[in-house]
DNA sequence: CCTCTGATCTTCT
DNA sequence: GAAGATCAGAGGG
């Protein structure tokens, strides 16, 4: 049975684009009263920093919710999106360096009974993760997440389950979703999927 | 398939 | 007081 190894610091502390693309493939864990449910990541989006219009850290915007995108790779930022949903990134890079990739959608593994009580309105088990919000609701993330060390929590981190990325022909890279707002920073090319995967967020057109 | 809209609430201006 | 890195349901084609 093939070990499978948790992200160690200096994973995170690269630049977001190549986070977000290795992460797809890999596998996403929360253990809730020693239970795990996990999934394997099918869509990210990389957040540039203090350059990047769409990201909360653009022009260095620092605040009570964003302070999490401040700290060192491998750190959860979770935010409450709409007042009703919350939203998993990982931070990447280093400290005061305020980058991260938004975990989008999830294909669920482990769990799926829990992920269905949290999920009471998901019709279908693809329905349980394929979005940034119902991911985070199936998986039980809110806000008292925000800050963990992924690299060191005994129940929130990403497993490794492929020793590379996967092959540039198997990723998609297209614009962010909903960041209309962004200006030019919004065609950027800075969501990743797995193409051809069911799973992805459906509120995106997928290319 | 598509578009529109209400829900819900923290945070910052 | 307004604005969200969203979701689900309703209605129309």
């Amino acid at each position: 049975m093939p070990t499978a190894a948790r992200y160690p610091r200096a994973f995170y502390r690269r630049d977001p684009v190549h986070v977000a693309r290795e992460l797809l493939g890999q596998r996403l864990v929360h253990v809730v009263h020693g239970h795990r449910r996990a999934g394997l990541i099918l869509e990210t989006e990389a957040y540039l920093g203090y350059e990047d219009k769409a990201a909360h850290s653009y022009n260095w915007k620092k605040t009570e919710r964003t302070k999490t995108m401040f700290a060192d790779g491998g750190t959860a930022y979770v935010f409450l999106n709409y007042g009703i949903h919350h939203l998993l990134n990982i931070v990447v890079a280093r400290v005061d360096q305020p980058q991260a990739v938004l975990i989008r959608a999830v294909e669920p593994t482990e769990g799926l009974d829990a992920m269905r009580a949290d999920r009471p309105k998901a019709k279908t088990d693809r329905d349980l993760c394929s979005g940034p919000g119902k991911l985070g609701a199936a998986f039980g993330i809110d806000r008292t997440h925000d800050g963990t060390d992924l690299t060191a929590s005994p129940t929130l981190f990403v497993e490794r389950v492929r020793a590379r990325s996967l092959p540039d022909r198997q990723i998609v890279a297209c614009p962010r979703i909903g960041v209309d707002y962004a200006g030019d920073w919004a065609a950027k090319p800075l969501r990743f999927l797995i193409r051809d995967h069911p799973g992805v967020s459906v509120r995106a057109r997928n290319p």
